[in-house]
DNA sequence: CCAGACCACTCACATAGGTTAGCGACTGGC
DNA sequence: GCCAGTCGCTAACCTATGTGAGTGGTCTGG
Protein backbone atom coordinates (compact mmCIF):
# COMPACT_ATOMS: atom_id res chain seq x y z
CA UNK A 1 0.00 0.00 0.00
CA UNK A 2 1.77 2.99 -1.24
CA UNK A 3 1.02 7.14 -0.89
CA UNK A 4 -0.93 8.98 -4.19
CA UNK A 5 1.49 10.64 -6.76
CA UNK A 6 0.07 13.88 -8.20
CA UNK A 7 -1.69 12.53 -11.40
CA UNK A 8 -3.44 9.57 -10.20
CA UNK A 9 -6.42 11.21 -10.40
CA UNK A 10 -5.87 11.77 -13.84
CA UNK A 11 -7.90 9.47 -15.73
CA UNK A 12 -11.22 9.93 -12.97
CA UNK A 13 -10.83 13.69 -13.59
CA UNK A 14 -11.06 12.78 -17.17
CA UNK A 15 -13.74 10.72 -16.78
CA UNK A 16 -15.65 13.06 -15.01
CA UNK A 17 -14.78 15.75 -17.08
CA UNK A 18 -16.66 13.89 -20.25
CA UNK A 19 -19.91 14.48 -19.31
CA UNK A 20 -19.69 17.82 -17.12
CA UNK A 21 -17.07 20.51 -17.52
CA UNK A 22 -15.47 20.88 -13.87
CA UNK A 23 -14.08 24.13 -12.04
CA UNK A 24 -10.59 24.26 -11.28
CA UNK A 25 -11.62 24.11 -7.63
CA UNK A 26 -13.60 21.08 -8.10
CA UNK A 27 -10.52 19.39 -10.10
CA UNK A 28 -8.60 20.62 -7.16
CA UNK A 29 -11.35 19.63 -5.10
CA UNK A 30 -11.02 15.83 -6.68
CA UNK A 31 -7.07 15.76 -6.54
CA UNK A 32 -6.93 16.48 -3.19
CA UNK A 33 -8.62 13.43 -2.09
CA UNK A 34 -6.17 11.16 -0.01
CA UNK A 35 -5.48 8.09 -1.92
CA UNK A 36 -4.42 4.96 -1.03
CA UNK A 37 -2.73 3.37 -3.64
CA UNK A 38 -2.68 -0.49 -4.18
CA UNK A 39 -0.90 -2.69 -6.44
CA UNK A 40 -2.56 -6.18 -7.79
CA UNK A 41 -2.02 -9.41 -9.66
CA UNK A 42 -4.36 -10.29 -12.32
CA UNK A 43 -7.60 -12.57 -10.63
CA UNK A 44 -7.19 -10.93 -7.36
CA UNK A 45 -10.68 -9.97 -5.43
CA UNK A 46 -10.42 -6.43 -4.36
CA UNK A 47 -13.80 -6.21 -2.27
CA UNK A 48 -16.18 -9.40 -1.76
CA UNK A 49 -19.78 -10.22 -1.64
CA UNK A 50 -20.86 -9.28 2.01
CA UNK A 51 -17.80 -7.15 2.99
CA UNK A 52 -18.88 -3.60 4.54
CA UNK A 53 -16.31 -1.51 3.01
CA UNK A 54 -15.65 1.86 4.71
CA UNK A 55 -13.83 3.47 1.14
CA UNK A 56 -14.18 2.97 -2.26
CA UNK A 57 -11.95 2.04 -4.80
CA UNK A 58 -10.70 3.91 -8.14
CA UNK A 59 -8.76 2.02 -10.88
CA UNK A 60 -6.14 4.02 -12.06
CA UNK A 61 -4.66 1.41 -14.19
CA UNK A 62 -5.62 -1.98 -15.46
CA UNK A 63 -8.85 -3.87 -16.20
CA UNK A 64 -11.46 -5.01 -13.46
CA UNK A 65 -14.53 -6.71 -13.54
CA UNK A 66 -18.00 -6.76 -11.17
CA UNK A 67 -19.26 -10.70 -10.75
CA UNK A 68 -21.60 -12.57 -8.76
CA UNK A 69 -21.80 -16.20 -8.39
CA UNK A 70 -25.39 -18.51 -8.32
CA UNK A 71 -25.27 -20.35 -5.90
CA UNK A 72 -24.41 -23.82 -8.01
CA UNK A 73 -21.46 -21.75 -8.67
CA UNK A 74 -22.04 -20.32 -12.24
CA UNK A 75 -20.54 -16.71 -12.51
CA UNK A 76 -22.46 -13.69 -14.11
CA UNK A 77 -20.08 -10.54 -14.44
CA UNK A 78 -22.13 -7.26 -14.54
CA UNK A 79 -19.48 -4.82 -15.67
CA UNK A 80 -15.91 -3.94 -16.85
CA UNK A 81 -13.99 -1.29 -15.37
CA UNK A 82 -11.44 0.67 -17.27
CA UNK A 83 -8.99 3.16 -15.65
CA UNK A 84 -10.59 6.22 -14.32
CA UNK A 85 -13.87 4.20 -13.19
CA UNK A 86 -15.08 3.72 -9.65
CA UNK A 87 -16.44 0.37 -9.39
CA UNK A 88 -18.16 0.30 -6.46
CA UNK A 89 -19.26 4.05 -5.68
CA UNK A 90 -22.74 2.42 -4.29
CA UNK A 91 -20.99 1.33 -1.15
CA UNK A 92 -21.16 5.09 -0.32
CA UNK A 93 -24.74 4.23 -0.04
CA UNK A 94 -25.68 0.60 0.45
CA UNK A 95 -23.81 -0.60 3.60
CA UNK A 96 -23.33 -4.34 2.40
CA UNK A 97 -21.83 -5.36 -1.30
CA UNK A 98 -23.96 -7.23 -3.26
CA UNK A 99 -21.05 -8.18 -5.70
CA UNK A 100 -17.67 -8.65 -5.92
CA UNK A 101 -15.02 -7.22 -7.60
CA UNK A 102 -12.07 -8.73 -9.53
CA UNK A 103 -9.08 -7.69 -11.60
CA UNK A 104 -8.43 -9.20 -14.97
CA UNK A 105 -5.17 -7.88 -15.84
CA UNK A 106 -2.35 -6.74 -13.07
CA UNK A 107 -3.71 -3.25 -11.87
CA UNK A 108 -3.22 -0.13 -9.62
CA UNK A 109 -6.50 0.69 -7.16
CA UNK A 110 -6.85 3.51 -5.47
CA UNK A 111 -9.10 3.82 -2.50
CA UNK A 112 -11.04 7.19 -0.91
CA UNK A 113 -12.52 6.91 2.39
CA UNK A 114 -16.34 7.24 2.52
CA UNK A 115 -15.88 9.98 5.24
CA UNK A 116 -13.50 12.27 2.60
CA UNK A 117 -16.11 11.36 -0.22
CA UNK A 118 -19.27 12.68 1.98
CA UNK A 119 -17.14 15.83 3.07
CA UNK A 120 -16.34 16.80 -0.60
CA UNK A 121 -19.62 16.06 -1.75
CA UNK A 122 -21.08 18.33 1.03
CA UNK A 123 -18.41 21.03 0.53
CA UNK A 124 -18.95 20.89 -3.50
CA UNK A 125 -22.70 20.16 -4.66
CA UNK A 126 -21.73 19.67 -8.18
CA UNK A 127 -18.98 17.08 -7.36
CA UNK A 128 -21.91 14.80 -5.52
CA UNK A 129 -24.17 15.65 -8.36
CA UNK A 130 -21.33 14.28 -11.28
CA UNK A 131 -20.78 10.93 -8.97
CA UNK A 132 -24.34 10.21 -8.57
CA UNK A 133 -24.62 10.94 -12.93
CA UNK A 134 -22.11 7.93 -12.81
CA UNK A 135 -23.97 5.37 -10.62
CA UNK A 136 -26.87 6.20 -12.76
CA UNK A 137 -24.91 5.88 -15.89
CA UNK A 138 -23.96 2.50 -14.42
CA UNK A 139 -27.32 1.49 -14.11
CA UNK A 140 -28.08 2.38 -17.90
CA UNK A 141 -25.09 0.08 -19.09
CA UNK A 142 -26.88 -2.59 -16.62
CA UNK A 143 -30.06 -2.06 -18.95
CA UNK A 144 -28.37 -2.67 -21.93
CA UNK A 145 -26.47 -5.58 -20.90
CA UNK A 146 -29.92 -6.81 -19.52
CA UNK A 147 -31.24 -6.69 -23.12
CA UNK A 148 -28.18 -7.83 -24.97
CA UNK A 149 -28.00 -11.29 -22.86
CA UNK A 150 -31.66 -11.90 -22.85
CA UNK A 151 -32.92 -10.55 -26.29
CA UNK A 152 -29.58 -10.97 -28.35
CA UNK A 153 -27.91 -14.11 -29.72
CA UNK A 154 -24.48 -14.83 -29.23
CA UNK A 155 -22.86 -13.52 -32.25
CA UNK A 156 -24.57 -10.67 -31.95
CA UNK A 157 -24.42 -10.47 -28.23
CA UNK A 158 -20.55 -10.44 -28.72
CA UNK A 159 -19.92 -7.87 -31.04
CA UNK A 160 -22.08 -5.76 -29.13
CA UNK A 161 -19.47 -6.35 -26.19
CA UNK A 162 -16.67 -5.34 -28.39
CA UNK A 163 -18.78 -2.24 -29.65
CA UNK A 164 -19.24 -0.71 -25.99
CA UNK A 165 -15.88 -1.70 -25.01
CA UNK A 166 -14.14 0.54 -28.22
CA UNK A 167 -16.28 3.12 -27.55
CA UNK A 168 -15.65 3.23 -23.55
CA UNK A 169 -11.95 3.08 -24.48
CA UNK A 170 -11.74 5.60 -26.87
CA UNK A 171 -13.29 7.89 -24.54
CA UNK A 172 -10.28 7.64 -22.02
CA UNK A 173 -7.51 7.33 -24.99
CA UNK A 174 -6.91 4.23 -25.03
CA UNK A 175 -7.43 3.13 -28.06
CA UNK A 176 -5.04 2.64 -30.91
CA UNK A 177 -6.78 4.05 -34.02
CA UNK A 178 -9.25 0.96 -34.84
CA UNK A 179 -7.62 -1.26 -32.29
CA UNK A 180 -7.03 -1.82 -28.35
CA UNK A 181 -6.08 -4.08 -25.57
CA UNK A 182 -8.88 -6.41 -24.83
CA UNK A 183 -7.62 -8.17 -21.90
CA UNK A 184 -10.39 -10.58 -20.79
CA UNK A 185 -10.41 -14.56 -20.94
CA UNK A 186 -12.76 -16.04 -23.30
CA UNK A 187 -14.06 -17.55 -20.25
CA UNK A 188 -14.33 -13.79 -18.83
CA UNK A 189 -16.55 -13.33 -22.07
CA UNK A 190 -18.63 -16.18 -21.44
CA UNK A 191 -19.28 -15.30 -17.54
CA UNK A 192 -20.38 -11.62 -19.19
CA UNK A 193 -22.59 -13.06 -21.74
CA UNK A 194 -24.34 -15.30 -20.07
CA UNK A 195 -22.66 -18.57 -22.51
CA UNK A 196 -20.05 -21.39 -21.94
CA UNK A 197 -16.56 -20.61 -23.50
CA UNK A 198 -16.89 -22.73 -25.74
CA UNK A 199 -19.44 -20.97 -27.21
CA UNK A 200 -17.65 -17.85 -27.02
CA UNK A 201 -15.19 -19.22 -29.13
CA UNK A 202 -17.47 -20.34 -31.70
CA UNK A 203 -18.91 -17.12 -32.27
CA UNK A 204 -15.39 -15.71 -32.06
CA UNK A 205 -14.38 -17.47 -35.02
CA UNK A 206 -17.62 -16.76 -36.85
CA UNK A 207 -16.90 -12.97 -36.44
CA UNK A 208 -13.28 -12.99 -37.42
CA UNK A 209 -14.07 -15.76 -40.46
CA UNK A 210 -16.87 -12.81 -41.06
CA UNK A 211 -14.12 -9.99 -41.86
CA UNK A 212 -15.42 -7.84 -38.81
CA UNK A 213 -12.53 -8.39 -36.41
CA UNK A 214 -9.25 -9.65 -35.79
CA UNK A 215 -7.90 -11.00 -32.45
CA UNK A 216 -4.25 -12.19 -31.56
CA UNK A 217 -3.43 -12.15 -28.52
CA UNK A 218 -5.14 -9.20 -26.63
CA UNK A 219 -4.64 -7.18 -29.66
CA UNK A 220 -8.25 -6.57 -30.74
CA UNK A 221 -8.67 -4.58 -34.25
CA UNK A 222 -11.98 -3.67 -35.40
CA UNK A 223 -11.73 -4.43 -39.10
CA UNK A 224 -15.72 -3.42 -40.07
CA UNK A 225 -16.71 -1.09 -37.64
CA UNK A 226 -19.83 -0.05 -39.38
CA UNK A 227 -20.78 -3.60 -40.44
CA UNK A 228 -19.91 -4.73 -36.45
CA UNK A 229 -22.14 -1.92 -34.71
CA UNK A 230 -25.19 -3.36 -37.39
CA UNK A 231 -24.57 -6.96 -36.04
CA UNK A 232 -24.31 -5.51 -32.69
CA UNK A 233 -27.23 -3.72 -32.75
CA UNK A 234 -25.26 -1.39 -31.08
CA UNK A 235 -26.79 2.33 -30.31
CA UNK A 236 -24.29 4.38 -27.71
CA UNK A 237 -26.82 6.69 -26.47
CA UNK A 238 -27.27 4.85 -23.14
CA UNK A 239 -23.28 5.35 -22.25
CA UNK A 240 -24.48 8.75 -22.22
CA UNK A 241 -20.87 9.79 -23.19
CA UNK A 242 -22.08 13.76 -24.42
CA UNK A 243 -21.32 16.34 -22.28
CA UNK A 244 -23.67 18.39 -23.49
CA UNK A 245 -26.11 15.74 -22.36
CA UNK A 246 -26.15 16.12 -18.43
CA UNK A 247 -28.98 17.27 -17.20
CA UNK A 248 -29.29 21.00 -16.36
CA UNK B 1 -54.71 15.66 -15.31
CA UNK B 2 -55.81 16.58 -12.05
CA UNK B 3 -54.13 18.31 -8.88
CA UNK B 4 -52.81 15.66 -6.51
CA UNK B 5 -54.56 14.96 -2.90
CA UNK B 6 -52.93 15.00 0.27
CA UNK B 7 -51.99 11.30 0.78
CA UNK B 8 -50.75 11.03 -3.04
CA UNK B 9 -46.92 10.43 -1.58
CA UNK B 10 -47.81 7.48 1.15
CA UNK B 11 -46.87 4.91 -0.66
CA UNK B 12 -43.42 6.86 -1.89
CA UNK B 13 -43.30 8.05 2.07
CA UNK B 14 -43.43 4.27 3.25
CA UNK B 15 -40.97 3.39 0.74
CA UNK B 16 -38.37 5.89 1.55
CA UNK B 17 -38.80 5.28 5.47
CA UNK B 18 -38.06 1.79 4.59
CA UNK B 19 -34.85 2.40 4.08
CA UNK B 20 -34.41 5.47 6.30
CA UNK B 21 -36.37 7.13 8.76
CA UNK B 22 -37.06 10.73 7.74
CA UNK B 23 -37.81 13.90 10.25
CA UNK B 24 -41.38 15.27 10.31
CA UNK B 25 -39.75 18.03 7.97
CA UNK B 26 -38.34 15.96 5.62
CA UNK B 27 -41.68 14.28 5.50
CA UNK B 28 -43.41 17.30 5.09
CA UNK B 29 -40.80 18.63 2.20
CA UNK B 30 -41.53 15.32 -0.18
CA UNK B 31 -45.19 15.54 0.89
CA UNK B 32 -45.10 19.75 -0.40
CA UNK B 33 -43.76 18.91 -3.79
CA UNK B 34 -45.85 19.85 -6.33
CA UNK B 35 -47.40 16.78 -8.08
CA UNK B 36 -49.38 16.26 -11.26
CA UNK B 37 -51.65 13.12 -11.12
CA UNK B 38 -52.80 11.18 -14.30
CA UNK B 39 -54.52 8.15 -14.95
CA UNK B 40 -53.80 5.58 -17.60
CA UNK B 41 -55.52 2.39 -18.79
CA UNK B 42 -53.04 -1.00 -18.97
CA UNK B 43 -50.36 -0.40 -21.78
CA UNK B 44 -49.86 2.69 -22.46
CA UNK B 45 -46.42 4.39 -22.72
CA UNK B 46 -45.73 6.97 -19.74
CA UNK B 47 -42.73 7.92 -21.17
CA UNK B 48 -40.32 6.70 -24.22
CA UNK B 49 -36.86 6.20 -25.54
CA UNK B 50 -35.15 9.28 -26.31
CA UNK B 51 -37.79 11.74 -24.50
CA UNK B 52 -35.98 14.82 -22.84
CA UNK B 53 -38.38 14.90 -19.85
CA UNK B 54 -38.46 17.61 -17.53
CA UNK B 55 -40.03 15.38 -14.89
CA UNK B 56 -40.28 12.43 -13.17
CA UNK B 57 -43.23 10.08 -12.87
CA UNK B 58 -44.07 8.42 -9.23
CA UNK B 59 -46.56 5.51 -9.30
CA UNK B 60 -49.29 6.20 -7.16
CA UNK B 61 -51.06 3.01 -7.81
CA UNK B 62 -51.23 0.05 -10.37
CA UNK B 63 -47.95 -1.32 -11.66
CA UNK B 64 -45.43 -0.55 -14.41
CA UNK B 65 -42.35 -1.63 -16.02
CA UNK B 66 -39.03 -0.58 -18.06
CA UNK B 67 -38.29 -1.86 -21.08
CA UNK B 68 -35.99 -1.58 -24.45
CA UNK B 69 -36.66 -3.01 -27.97
CA UNK B 70 -33.95 -4.16 -29.67
CA UNK B 71 -33.41 -3.69 -33.45
CA UNK B 72 -35.17 -6.94 -34.43
CA UNK B 73 -38.24 -5.73 -32.30
CA UNK B 74 -37.93 -8.22 -29.53
CA UNK B 75 -38.48 -6.76 -26.21
CA UNK B 76 -36.44 -6.80 -22.92
CA UNK B 77 -38.49 -5.81 -19.71
CA UNK B 78 -35.76 -4.42 -17.30
CA UNK B 79 -37.90 -3.88 -14.30
CA UNK B 80 -41.39 -3.71 -12.37
CA UNK B 81 -42.47 -1.31 -10.47
CA UNK B 82 -44.58 -0.85 -7.35
CA UNK B 83 -46.67 2.25 -5.72
CA UNK B 84 -43.98 4.21 -4.41
CA UNK B 85 -41.19 3.66 -7.02
CA UNK B 86 -40.03 6.61 -8.98
CA UNK B 87 -39.10 4.39 -12.20
CA UNK B 88 -37.19 7.62 -13.87
CA UNK B 89 -35.60 8.99 -10.99
CA UNK B 90 -32.41 9.15 -13.36
CA UNK B 91 -33.41 11.46 -15.96
CA UNK B 92 -32.93 13.95 -13.05
CA UNK B 93 -29.51 13.67 -13.80
CA UNK B 94 -29.33 11.88 -17.66
CA UNK B 95 -31.01 14.08 -20.13
CA UNK B 96 -31.45 11.13 -22.88
CA UNK B 97 -33.75 8.47 -21.86
CA UNK B 98 -32.53 5.23 -22.71
CA UNK B 99 -35.97 3.41 -22.08
CA UNK B 100 -39.48 3.36 -21.82
CA UNK B 101 -42.38 3.27 -19.40
CA UNK B 102 -45.00 1.38 -19.91
CA UNK B 103 -48.44 0.46 -17.56
CA UNK B 104 -49.56 -3.07 -16.97
CA UNK B 105 -53.01 -2.45 -15.19
CA UNK B 106 -54.46 0.46 -15.46
CA UNK B 107 -52.65 3.07 -12.45
CA UNK B 108 -52.24 6.45 -11.54
CA UNK B 109 -48.74 8.18 -12.11
CA UNK B 110 -48.09 11.37 -10.31
CA UNK B 111 -45.33 13.87 -12.52
CA UNK B 112 -42.87 16.40 -10.22
CA UNK B 113 -40.72 18.53 -12.18
CA UNK B 114 -36.78 18.21 -11.85
CA UNK B 115 -36.71 21.93 -10.85
CA UNK B 116 -38.63 21.24 -7.62
CA UNK B 117 -36.85 17.88 -6.80
CA UNK B 118 -33.80 19.79 -7.42
CA UNK B 119 -34.98 22.75 -5.03
CA UNK B 120 -35.95 19.87 -2.39
CA UNK B 121 -32.22 17.99 -2.92
CA UNK B 122 -30.96 21.13 -2.22
CA UNK B 123 -32.75 22.61 0.94
CA UNK B 124 -32.68 18.49 2.28
CA UNK B 125 -29.78 16.69 1.76
CA UNK B 126 -30.64 13.82 3.39
CA UNK B 127 -33.71 13.56 0.91
CA UNK B 128 -31.21 13.36 -1.82
CA UNK B 129 -28.90 10.92 -0.13
CA UNK B 130 -31.99 9.19 0.13
CA UNK B 131 -33.40 10.02 -3.63
CA UNK B 132 -29.79 8.58 -4.49
CA UNK B 133 -29.81 5.39 -2.42
CA UNK B 134 -32.86 4.62 -4.16
CA UNK B 135 -31.71 4.52 -7.56
CA UNK B 136 -27.78 2.87 -6.28
CA UNK B 137 -31.07 0.01 -5.45
CA UNK B 138 -32.39 -0.13 -8.55
CA UNK B 139 -28.61 -0.77 -9.94
CA UNK B 140 -28.29 -3.66 -6.95
CA UNK B 141 -31.46 -5.22 -8.81
CA UNK B 142 -30.29 -4.87 -12.42
CA UNK B 143 -27.34 -6.62 -11.40
CA UNK B 144 -29.17 -9.62 -9.70
CA UNK B 145 -31.72 -9.46 -13.07
CA UNK B 146 -28.70 -10.06 -15.33
CA UNK B 147 -27.20 -13.21 -12.95
CA UNK B 148 -30.58 -14.39 -12.85
CA UNK B 149 -31.45 -13.97 -16.89
CA UNK B 150 -27.68 -15.00 -17.84
CA UNK B 151 -27.13 -17.98 -15.31
CA UNK B 152 -30.39 -19.39 -14.46
CA UNK B 153 -32.58 -22.21 -16.35
CA UNK B 154 -35.56 -20.71 -16.93
CA UNK B 155 -37.73 -22.78 -14.40
CA UNK B 156 -35.42 -21.15 -11.68
CA UNK B 157 -35.26 -17.61 -13.23
CA UNK B 158 -39.34 -17.77 -12.83
CA UNK B 159 -39.14 -18.66 -9.13
CA UNK B 160 -36.37 -16.16 -8.59
CA UNK B 161 -38.76 -13.28 -10.22
CA UNK B 162 -41.70 -14.88 -8.18
CA UNK B 163 -39.54 -14.56 -4.74
CA UNK B 164 -38.55 -11.12 -5.17
CA UNK B 165 -41.75 -9.66 -6.58
CA UNK B 166 -43.49 -11.29 -3.21
CA UNK B 167 -41.05 -9.74 -0.99
CA UNK B 168 -41.15 -6.14 -2.44
CA UNK B 169 -44.86 -6.19 -2.37
CA UNK B 170 -44.82 -7.36 0.97
CA UNK B 171 -42.50 -4.23 2.03
CA UNK B 172 -45.23 -1.86 0.92
CA UNK B 173 -48.13 -3.91 2.52
CA UNK B 174 -49.54 -4.96 -0.74
CA UNK B 175 -49.65 -8.59 0.13
CA UNK B 176 -52.22 -10.69 1.20
CA UNK B 177 -50.33 -13.57 3.77
CA UNK B 178 -48.51 -15.76 0.99
CA UNK B 179 -50.66 -14.41 -1.31
CA UNK B 180 -50.68 -11.35 -3.55
CA UNK B 181 -51.77 -10.26 -7.28
CA UNK B 182 -49.63 -10.74 -10.07
CA UNK B 183 -50.37 -8.36 -12.95
CA UNK B 184 -48.22 -9.14 -15.83
CA UNK B 185 -48.94 -11.67 -18.43
CA UNK B 186 -47.21 -14.58 -19.42
CA UNK B 187 -45.94 -12.30 -22.15
CA UNK B 188 -44.77 -9.81 -19.94
CA UNK B 189 -43.05 -12.47 -17.70
CA UNK B 190 -41.48 -13.85 -20.97
CA UNK B 191 -39.93 -10.32 -22.08
CA UNK B 192 -38.65 -9.48 -18.77
CA UNK B 193 -36.97 -13.41 -18.35
CA UNK B 194 -35.54 -13.30 -22.07
CA UNK B 195 -37.61 -16.15 -23.03
CA UNK B 196 -40.94 -17.07 -25.37
CA UNK B 197 -44.18 -17.15 -24.09
CA UNK B 198 -44.22 -20.62 -24.56
CA UNK B 199 -41.35 -21.75 -22.34
CA UNK B 200 -42.81 -19.12 -19.66
CA UNK B 201 -46.24 -21.25 -19.87
CA UNK B 202 -44.42 -24.74 -19.64
CA UNK B 203 -41.97 -23.81 -16.72
CA UNK B 204 -45.33 -22.16 -14.87
CA UNK B 205 -46.98 -25.54 -15.20
CA UNK B 206 -43.84 -27.00 -13.53
CA UNK B 207 -43.89 -24.32 -10.80
CA UNK B 208 -47.71 -25.70 -10.25
CA UNK B 209 -47.08 -29.49 -10.95
CA UNK B 210 -44.68 -29.33 -7.86
CA UNK B 211 -46.90 -27.60 -5.22
CA UNK B 212 -44.61 -24.55 -5.16
CA UNK B 213 -46.64 -22.11 -6.32
CA UNK B 214 -50.61 -21.23 -7.16
CA UNK B 215 -51.56 -19.08 -9.52
CA UNK B 216 -55.41 -18.12 -11.04
CA UNK B 217 -55.86 -15.57 -12.79
CA UNK B 218 -53.95 -12.67 -11.81
CA UNK B 219 -53.70 -13.94 -7.81
CA UNK B 220 -50.41 -15.79 -7.33
CA UNK B 221 -50.35 -17.81 -3.91
CA UNK B 222 -46.72 -19.32 -2.92
CA UNK B 223 -47.52 -22.48 -1.66
CA UNK B 224 -44.30 -23.80 -0.28
CA UNK B 225 -41.80 -20.55 0.23
CA UNK B 226 -38.71 -22.63 1.34
CA UNK B 227 -38.47 -24.53 -1.38
CA UNK B 228 -39.32 -22.07 -4.58
CA UNK B 229 -36.89 -19.97 -2.61
CA UNK B 230 -34.11 -22.50 -2.69
CA UNK B 231 -35.19 -23.29 -6.39
CA UNK B 232 -34.94 -19.37 -6.88
CA UNK B 233 -31.54 -19.33 -5.67
CA UNK B 234 -32.93 -16.20 -4.11
CA UNK B 235 -31.39 -14.06 -1.42
CA UNK B 236 -32.97 -11.24 -0.60
CA UNK B 237 -29.53 -9.10 0.74
CA UNK B 238 -29.54 -6.94 -3.15
CA UNK B 239 -32.92 -5.38 -2.27
CA UNK B 240 -31.10 -3.32 0.43
CA UNK B 241 -34.52 -3.42 2.34
CA UNK B 242 -32.77 -3.17 5.87
CA UNK B 243 -33.27 0.24 7.03
CA UNK B 244 -30.25 -0.49 9.48
CA UNK B 245 -28.65 -0.98 6.64
CA UNK B 246 -27.98 2.66 4.92
CA UNK B 247 -24.65 3.69 5.04
CA UNK B 248 -24.22 5.87 7.69
C1' DC C 1 -75.31 -9.64 -28.05
C1' DC C 2 -71.93 -10.07 -31.50
C1' DA C 3 -67.04 -9.57 -33.32
C1' DG C 4 -62.56 -9.00 -32.55
C1' DA C 5 -58.90 -9.03 -29.24
C1' DC C 6 -56.41 -10.98 -26.04
C1' DC C 7 -54.92 -14.49 -23.08
C1' DA C 8 -53.55 -19.12 -21.30
C1' DC C 9 -52.38 -23.17 -23.01
C1' DT C 10 -50.73 -27.18 -26.21
C1' DC C 11 -48.28 -29.88 -29.82
C1' DA C 12 -44.60 -31.25 -33.21
C1' DC C 13 -40.57 -30.11 -34.75
C1' DA C 14 -36.11 -27.27 -35.19
C1' DT C 15 -31.83 -25.26 -33.36
C1' DA C 16 -28.76 -22.39 -30.47
C1' DG C 17 -26.09 -23.38 -27.15
C1' DG C 18 -24.50 -26.76 -23.31
C1' DT C 19 -21.58 -30.79 -21.98
C1' DT C 20 -17.66 -33.56 -21.82
C1' DA C 21 -13.44 -34.53 -23.30
C1' DG C 22 -9.31 -33.60 -25.20
C1' DC C 23 -5.16 -31.27 -27.81
C1' DG C 24 -1.13 -28.25 -28.26
C1' DA C 25 1.13 -23.80 -27.04
C1' DC C 26 2.50 -20.77 -23.52
C1' DT C 27 4.15 -19.25 -19.04
C1' DG C 28 5.68 -18.58 -14.45
C1' DG C 29 7.62 -20.77 -10.34
C1' DC C 30 11.07 -23.71 -8.44
C1' DG D 1 14.77 -26.91 -17.66
C1' DC D 2 10.79 -29.13 -16.01
C1' DC D 3 6.08 -29.22 -14.12
C1' DA D 4 1.56 -27.52 -13.35
C1' DG D 5 -1.59 -24.51 -14.64
C1' DT D 6 -3.90 -21.61 -17.96
C1' DC D 7 -5.45 -20.50 -22.41
C1' DG D 8 -7.33 -20.92 -27.07
C1' DC D 9 -9.31 -24.11 -29.74
C1' DT D 10 -11.99 -28.31 -31.55
C1' DA D 11 -15.26 -32.46 -32.01
C1' DA D 12 -19.35 -35.33 -30.99
C1' DC D 13 -23.25 -35.54 -28.87
C1' DC D 14 -27.21 -33.76 -25.98
C1' DT D 15 -31.01 -30.65 -24.29
C1' DA D 16 -33.24 -26.36 -23.00
C1' DT D 17 -35.53 -23.38 -25.38
C1' DG D 18 -37.37 -21.43 -29.84
C1' DT D 19 -40.75 -21.66 -33.83
C1' DG D 20 -45.03 -21.87 -36.00
C1' DA D 21 -49.47 -23.15 -35.79
C1' DG D 22 -53.51 -23.83 -33.49
C1' DT D 23 -57.45 -24.37 -29.62
C1' DG D 24 -60.83 -22.53 -26.53
C1' DG D 25 -62.19 -19.16 -22.95
C1' DT D 26 -63.13 -14.49 -21.60
C1' DC D 27 -63.43 -9.81 -21.83
C1' DT D 28 -64.93 -5.52 -24.06
C1' DG D 29 -66.49 -1.95 -27.06
C1' DG D 30 -70.03 -0.90 -30.26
Amino acid sequence: MAASSSHDYAPLIRKLESTLQLTEAERQGIASLPLQVQSLRADQDIVRVGDRPSRSCVVLSGYTATYKVTGDGKRQIHAWHIPGDVPDLQSLHLRVLDSSIVTLTPSRVGFVTHDDLRVLCRAEPRIMEVFWRQTLIDGAIFREWMTNIGRREAYNRLAHILCEWMVRLRAVGLTDGSACELPMTQAELADAMGVTTVHVNRVLQELRADGLISLKGSRLEILDWEQLQQVADFDPTYLHQDPGEAAA
